[in-house]
DNA sequence: TTTATTTTTGCATACGTATGCAAAAATATA
DNA sequence: TATATTTTTGCATACGTATGCAAAAATAAA
């Protein structure tokens, strides 16, 4: 069970206690200069390298931060897993990964982000339990649900303002002239489905405003069934607002299938301002979210109560702004 | 210091010694089922959980393994990284990110990994130093290289068959009468993109076909702006054979934008098979990487190397295929 | 029933580090 | 120079678990 080079070792070389060499590597640790450039010039000729096990034992703190995200595959979330891994690597923060393929995360994730006492959890489109969420109380483990919020409040949570967002996209395609619409649903249960859906239809209903929801699933297939069967409905709105932009790029392909000219006949609104919605094959007119200050708010409240658990909760939600491209507008 | 449930207390509950309650989590270490059931009963009871850091301080192993990942937005990469975490979460291991800004690992990111005493390491579209090798081998920790390789073959990589895929989309292009054709590289630097074209170059020099290479960056915006150069340069090929996808998706753009048809004036052949090159908006030729097999076998790799280290090495190539949509082929 | 063999268990210890506290050393003040 | 104060250091210990080994218990054989 002997392992590489210890602090004992470094502190028989540089002629200090070994508790000398553990203040060295411990920030905030009194310890001299002389006694740290003999305790560095040691370490750095054995090769030392901290054991960071016997500091969590010791410590019972990591350096690790959870991040639980599901939808990696839309171009949405890969964007917000590198903000979010280099922010925190400037910190000195590690990133466990933890895919989920289920909307709320499993028992053996918790289980896992559990056994490794990690600093923070993010769990980025998914939610969570009650007991899972105690069990993070009683660890201290503070946890902030992205992109996702649950009713109740009893959360932290960081989300793009979806019901300010989606009144201005209706009033927007009020504007343009529009008069019969629809709004195509992410999965059903979610927070951003929802109050996107309720933005929109709130300000159409001031205003007397026809309009449909179509349930689909947040994926690229998902939009392009759902005008498949709007289609063979024979219902054509004048505007589609589609709860994100992957599944109205489907929209749009759909559309074209069926030579439907957008934004001609029918405009298009997507939600997210991903990467693809700038291509011109698209040239989508989105919400952008602003993923910057997102990930700022996150990683600012996550390290606020790594340094002191206070367990407070809040509902962050912030302003985003719309991207108008060709989907609604001929340019 | 002191933390929660322990072995101890668990142990005092269920009649037995702290180490028999070892035993029962330990596997396959010897324990009656009596006692077994005592254990998980007093432990069930308690909300016992075994402390990570210090069974890896005294066994020198971890269920982590470092995913070091450059091309997370690349839409190839989020689906790796999906299969990575779902085929090790079956076998007890967990994911630990490192985004990477560079062509080659950095030594903190090595450092990290090294200070978890991560179980092994995968690599997706970086590489290393040889230092950084050296210290991954002194610490018995296995290394891959996915999608890459490095000459001189002290590695563990495991790749789609680059040279015969290029030849094979040399071949089909040149049975479909084409003649003139450019290859657009990925990063100069890197073994896929120098692959992807020596095997391209190789059959059409055979032919005796006119070619030319332009050096690009695997963005969309990459292939974009070369065919911007193109155009400029009034030199329209017959085929453009791009080093990835997702930049042959900007390829195909930038010729729609100038109006010039394909595949009836150009056709465009891709690489990865990613989701969006199914998409009508683009329905790209590809070539198809066998992603399933290549996790496979770095998952095999990575698990034997585990069990029992070996530090041998090898290129593992694996033949992917053909995909033709209408980039090529009108339908 | 006694003896031999196998299985199970507890004791004692180690893993590498951080930390409370008292002692030693360094610095400041009279 | 002596005293007071502050800074630095080493000692001893604990963190929670796995493990070598001998002892105890269980099982098999004579």
């Amino acid at each position: 069970m002997k392992q590489g080079i210890t602090a004992k070792d470094v502190a028989k070389l540089a002629g200090v206690s070994q508790s000398s060499v553990s203040r060295v590597y411990f920030e905030g640790a009194t310890v001299s200069q002389k006694t740290r450039e003999k305790v560095l010039a040691a370490a750095k000729e054995l090769g030392y390298r901290p054991n960071e096990f016997a500091r969590s034992l010791i410590t019972n703190r990591t350096k690790i931060i959870g991040l639980v995200m599901k939808g990696v595959q839309n171009p949405f979330y890969p964007q917000v897993l590198k903000q979010f891994t280099t922010a925190f690597k400037k910190l000195g923060y590690s990133i466990l990964f933890v895919y989920t393929n289920n909307d709320e995360i499993q028992k053996d994730d918790i289980d896992t982000l559990l056994n490794y006492n990690v600093a923070g959890v993010i769990i980025t489109d998914a939610t969570l339990s009650l007991q899972a969420n105690e069990d993070l109380f009683n660890n201290r483990i503070p946890l902030v649900l992205f992109n996702r919020k649950i009713v109740g409040n009893k959360f932290f949570s960081v989300c793009c303002n979806n019901l300010e967002a989606s009144k201005q996209i209706a009033q927007y395609l009020l504007k343009t002239g529009c008069s019969n619409m629809i709004y195509i649903s992410g999965n059903e249960n979610t927070s951003t489905s929802k109050e996107r859906e309720k933005g929109f239809v709130t300000v159409l209903e001031e205003n007397k405003v026809k309009y449909k929801k179509y349930i689909s699933d947040y994926t690229y297939e998902g939009g392009y069934e759902t005008i498949e069967e709007i289609v063979s409905q024979g219902k054509i709105p004048e505007a589609i607002f589609v709860a994100n932009d992957i599944m109205a790029l489907g929209v749009i392909d759909a559309l074209k299938k069926h030579q439907i000219s957008v934004p001609d006949e029918v405009k298009v609104v997507g939600f997210d301002n991903i990467e693809m919605s700038a291509w011109p094959s698209y040239s989508l007119t989105t919400w952008e979210q602003p993923i910057n200050e997102m990930v700022k708010r996150t990683v600012d409240y996550l390290t606020a109560e790594i340094n002191e658990y206070s367990g407070f909760t809040k509902n962050i939600e912030i302003d985003g702004r719309l991207i108008v491209r060709n989907s609604t507008y001929n340019s």
